[in-house]
DNA sequence: ATTCTCTATCGTAATATTGCAATAAAGATA
DNA sequence: TATCTTTATTGCAATATTACGATAGAGAAT
């Protein structure tokens, strides 16, 4: 016990909580503000952007790239991120279906 | 150390990434898909909907609760959980805004 | 070649999450 | 009242996450 049982879920299901969970740190909230905010890939100043230490900055962009919303390539002595559209197309998707049945709804609460 | 530090992060921050945590799970993701599919508020069966155990479900539900996306209201001897519109458009409402600045963005990468 | 700068990884401690059996709580029904 | 049905809570074990110091790796600059 203790572990996910991600087995019983459909994929869909397992890839949108991924993505969710990617999201479920302020830290990380704040890496993609910051994303768009500059409005464009940055190469370098990520960590003095955030409240944390290096290796914990690192740790979140590398949990934001694996979930699939960040991607990151290298770019001489440092690195340049950037948001990675697929990602959020994919989550943007399952909100989108839960507003549009909201509209619709039998709502008895 | 292990805590997450909530205090060096701006509230919204802090509130997008509990609601997004929230949906960190594929167990809340199914929930959340039953409750869009039947499209009214349901009442006893959830936990038929589920592979995990009842106490396992009522954890779930209670996160999902607590972070604003459903409400739950008493029903005779069984709850009517809903969807919790107000949840749903603030974590929308950050989507939206991703969104519109990644149509504009200068991508480097 | 040495040093500087930037990022990743390792190791570890603290804390949080997940899951369920057992049990409690509370209204419904007989 | 006693029992049934449904949901919540408690307690605990297994696992995952968070954070950071120390260190490594790799290209840039001197």
């Amino acid at each position: 016990m203790g572990a996910t049982k991600t087995e019983h879920f459909t994929d869909n299901q397992n890839e949108l909580s991924v993505l969710a969970k990617a999201l479920g740190h302020p830290a990380r909230i704040a890496i993609i503000e910051y994303l768009i905010k500059v409005n464009t890939c940055i190469c370098g100043d990520i960590v003095n952007e955030l409240p944390l230490s290096q290796p914990t900055v690192s740790q979140h962009l590398k949990e934001l790239k694996s979930a699939g919303l960040i991607k990151g390539n290298i770019e001489g002595n440092s690195i340049c991120y950037c948001i990675n559209e697929a990602g959020f197309e994919k989550i943007k998707h399952f909100f989108q279906q839960v507003t549009s049945h909201l509209a619709q709804k039998n709502n008895c609460c």
